[in-house]
Formats: structure tokens, sequence, C-alpha cells
DNA sequence: GCTTGACTTAGAGTTAACTCCAGGTGTTAC
DNA sequence: GTAACACCTGGAGTTAACTCTAAGTCAAGC
């Protein structure tokens, strides 16, 4: 698969995958005889998972890293295995902050709901008001 | 309440809400006579905002314009709690895809768990195998 | 009265993660 | 065979959000 393809399919333009390449986060694709890109099922199944962390704001050090590990083979599963729990502590920790900040922009919404609805029975009144006048009752 | 202080109390380094002011994301706050920043309640007030909501990735841009409808009163209400919605929206978004995420990160945590727990026992079972030769059975 | 330390400013520098550009090559359509 | 197009590279530029630096002012303690 070329990478214009790719970037399609995944929503990820062709440059940030040339770059993601370049420095290591995806390890080096296969080419054509005449140099260009050929992404295989492997490549594909590491641009999702690296699509799928850096859509949650995992560094790209961090993967690039456990890219690394994974590449060298079995005997780093367990330093794998510990960047993700890492990983995922430091997630679930984000998520919980952005957790406290929606319940406090719902909060704040809420409030301003509340702020219009009063402006417009105020508006409501005045109308009432005026024509009140008009009948001069 | 001097800004070191505030700093401290709120774990915002002095330079960022000194930065906060300068783009106009904090409003101008008031200085003693020798031109010290002297924060108010509702400073403070104003700090924690935003650092709840820099803290869930709101967009600085997005909060300045918000901080500058606050200051221009009652007539921004609608405005304010359009940009408080969308935003809302967003970081409801991005939560959702940070979960995917995570569900991620504990299935592959779970696969590795399960490898190591393979590899022991391979380990144990070659201990075994020692054993048992050295046993002569 | 002088040193120390906290404060001030304007402006430059840093970091992460892209994103773009210029110049070049290979393939396909006419 | 040549024009258009997708690909390639190395390197420069961009963006958001800080973070640091240099040079200066002011208040307090000795």
């Amino acid at each position: 698969m070329k990478i214009s393809h790719v970037s399609e399919q995944w929503g990820i333009p062709v440059d940030t995958l040339r770059y993601y390449e370049r420095i290591g986060l995806l390890p080096t694709v296969n080419r054509s005889e005449s140099g260009i890109r050929d992404y295989s099922e492997l490549d594909l199944r590491r641009v999702e998972f690296i699509k799928c962390m850096r859509g949650a704001g995992l560094p790209i050090e961090v993967l690039a890293r456990y890219m690394d590990l994974v590449q060298q083979g079995d005997s780093t599963i367990e330093a794998r295995k510990d960047i993700l729990i890492r990983q995922r502590a430091q997630l679930a920790a984000r998520m919980a902050e952005m957790q406290k900040t929606l319940d406090l922009l719902d909060h704040k919404i809420e409030v301003y709901e509340q702020k219009i609805l009063e402006k417009e029975q105020v508006i409501h009144q005045l109308q009432m008001d005026e024509w009140e006048s008009v009948q001069g009752i």
C-alpha cells in the first residue's frame, strides 16, 4: 500500500508518516525498486497503533522507545510492559483531571442557562408592563 | 497576595503567571505603589479557573477570548455559553478517544502479563527437568 | 549605607510535533 | 516523447505554550 493511500485511510498526512519513519517511531517501511514506500500489513497495524497512542497524547519519545524494544524481540517484554503501565497511569490521571474540568464546564453552562432564562423573563416582564401601560390598565 | 505565593499555592511558575497576564489571559492584576503584583480574591479565582481549563488542554486563545467576554459584562453571556459548550464537546470527544486508548493499553498489558507468566512456566519446567535429571529419575 | 533577595520588564530561546519547500526521480496517459 | 502526477530527500519553517535571561528597582536586615 502506497503512502497516499495510507494517509487517506487513517487520516494522517503523508508528511507525518514520513516524519514518523524518519525519527524511528515507525520502523523502516519496505520500498519498491524505484524507492517508493510499500506499507505491509504489519506496517499498517503499527500505523494504527501509533495513531491511537498519539491521539491520546502519549509522547513520541516514549512510543519510539517502545517500538524499538518491540524490534529487539522477546527479551524486552518486561520493559515494554513497564512502559505501557506507566503510560496507562499517566493517561488515567490526565483523564481524571479532564473529568473535573468537564464537570466544571457543565456547572458553568448550567449557570449561564439560568442567567439567560432570567434575562428573558425580565424582557418578558418589561413587555407585559408596556402592554399594560398601553392598555391603560 | 504576591506572585511567588500564588505560584507556590497553585503550582504555576511565576513566569507563566506573568505570561498569562501579558497575553491577556489573566486580566491586569493590581500593583503596589512600587509596581509589585498583589493578587486579589477575584484574581485567585481566575487563576484557579485558568489552571483547571489549561490542565484539560483548552487552548489559551479560546480562554483569552472567554476572559475578554467576561470583562465586557452581561451582554456577552450567550457568547460565553457558546464557547463553553463548544469546548465541552471537544473535551468530551478527546476523553472518548483517550478511553479507547486506555482500553487498548489495558488489553496489551494483560497480554504481556500472560506472556511473562508463560515464560516463567517454561523456566520452571526447565528447572524441574534439570532437577529430575540430577535425581536420575 | 550596603548587601541580599524578591520583584519588575522586554525580549530571546526552547520544546514537541509537526508541516512545508525546493529540487529531483519514476510512471502513466496521450 | 513529453506533460502531469505521485513519489522521494534534506532541511527549513511553523505553532503553541511556555521558559529563560539580562538588566534594573525596591524593601529589609545588618
